[in-house]
DNA sequence: GATCCACTGGAAGATAAGGAAT
DNA sequence: ATTCCTTATCTTCCAGTGGATC
């Protein structure tokens, strides 16, 4: 069977707007948030003295974080122009860079052409302080994906400080938005850093199904050829997301590959069935690239957990997954950690959403317990984790376990 | 209501691996 | 090649928690 190409879409009239790229020309789900960022950046415009407020904005992926920011900044410059004001933002997303060494370089490779690769740190820092002189006026820098730097956080501090250290000239402002979706990387800055970095901390809370439902209404709206959709895909696009992240990117996610899948198959509708396909597939690359990216002691914990649960014995607690845990090191040979440490990769598998862990109170014997269960499907994982090459034959084992329970049964 | 117990959470120190400096 | 530094990951240890038990 031979197919041609063909120009243009039965169920697409622009794709650009379900990809992660577009930029949305209005926000109403982030009023709240951006009303924040407003009031934070207002200061610049009314030019009596004080430069913007610097920023924290937190919150995972998939929340309108960047999108947020960069449609306030926007405006910002748009009234300045107005305003005949001179004020100028720099968009940096630091993925990539693992220290503010790196961070500092790049900014200053953008801004002068220059890569100082090499050079200590304060002449670097120096050099980037005369760049943004001589950019003048108000200077806004924006670092995306911040949490990168991990503890190096010195430009966080630097920045803020640079007037009062008399890095720039008193005539001008600098101000540093810092952007994460990573909790951990706010409460580990340091305590200087904190001081003077969060005088606004903003916090995008996830989407709820509603709210979602109004997001891609609006793209579907233009994405999509009139009519295509049935009237159950963008609500049960927006429950399947709101239920897991609540993350717009995940909800667009689904949108696309179901139209997708509709119209590769050449269908003229994207249908309920479209979307649930959709879903397993982006869940199961999802999982899949999950589990492949873990360290053995994490898939093994994994596996502990998935042990349990197809034998019916899940929540269960840890001194239970332990025993289990040690049966799968010994069958294929790795290191057995303490109890305690397999606490800490169950937690982490819960931080991932793979597992789901409880805290409980009660209990036989008193006292705080977690409680541990799948999160993510059962039978997937289980799929994926029989494939891996190591981890295959205690995953055998674990079904072995079980057909001969049944059998006992 | 004192004591017990299974578990947690945090700290301190050990160990290994990778990178940079010498 | 060797030494030093940093970072990540574990282990060991132990006080703290709070319902169960006596």
């Amino acid at each position: 069977m031979s197919r041609t190409f063909e120009r243009g879409s039965q169920i697409f009239e622009d794709e650009r707007p379900l990809t992660d790229d577009w930029d949305p020309e209005e926000l109403p789900e982030r009023d709240g948030e951006l009303g924040h960022i407003h009031n934070a950046l207002a200061p610049a415009i009314r030019d009596t003295g004080v430069g913007p407020h610097n920023m924290f904005l937190f919150g995972k992926t998939g929340q309108g974080k960047t999108a947020g920011i960069e449609y306030k900044l926007e405006d910002l410059e748009k009234a300045a122009d107005d305003a005949g004001l001179d004020i100028t933002s720099i968009n940096y997303n630091c993925a990539g860079d693992s220290s503010s060494y790196h961070v500092l370089i790049n900014l200053v490779e953008r801004l002068t052409g220059d890569n100082l690769n090499g050079h200590p740190m304060s002449k670097i820092t120096n050099e980037f302080f005369e760049a943004v002189s001589d950019i003048g006026g108000t200077v806004i820098v924006v670092l995306d994906e911040i949490d990168n730097i991990g503890t190096s956080d010195e430009i966080l501090y630097s920045i803020p400080r640079a007037k009062s250290n008399g890095n720039i000239p008193d005539s001008m402002h600098l101000s540093v938005i810092g952007i994460s979706n990573n909790f951990k990387f706010r409460d580990n800055l340091s305590p200087k850093v904190k001081d003077t970095l969060f005088d606004e901390e903003i916090h995008f809370a996830p989407y709820n199904a509603t709210q979602l439902r109004s997001i891609l209404e609006r793209r579907a709206d233009q994405a999509f050829k009139d009519g295509v959709l049935d009237e159950d895909v963008i609500p049960l696009c927006a429950a399947n997301a709101a239920q897991d992240k609540g993350s717009a990117r995940q909800a667009l996610r689904y949108l696309y590959k179901a139209g997708e899948l509709a119209s590769n198959t050449g269908n003229e509708m994207v249908t309920e069935d479209h979307v649930r396909r959709a879903r397993e597939r982006i869940d199961r690359k999802n999982i899949e690239k999950g589990i492949r990216e873990m360290t053995l002691q994490d898939q093994m914990s994994l596996t502990a957990v998935v042990a349990l649960e197809v034998e019916g014995s899940t929540p269960a607690k840890t001194t239970e997954l332990y025993a289990r845990y040690k049966d799968i090191a010994r069958e294929i040979n790795a290191d057995i950690r303490t109890q305690r440490s397999l606490r800490d990769h169950l937690l982490e598998l819960d931080l991932m959403g793979v597992v789901d862990a409880t805290k409980k109170q009660t209990g036989n014997r008193g006292g705080p317990h977690y409680v541990f269960e799948m999160a993510s499907d059962l039978g997937m994982t289980l799929d994926i984790l029989s494939e891996d090459s190591r981890l295959g034959d205690a995953v055998e084992l674990v079904t072995t376990n079980r057909s001969i329970e049944e059998y006992l049964d």
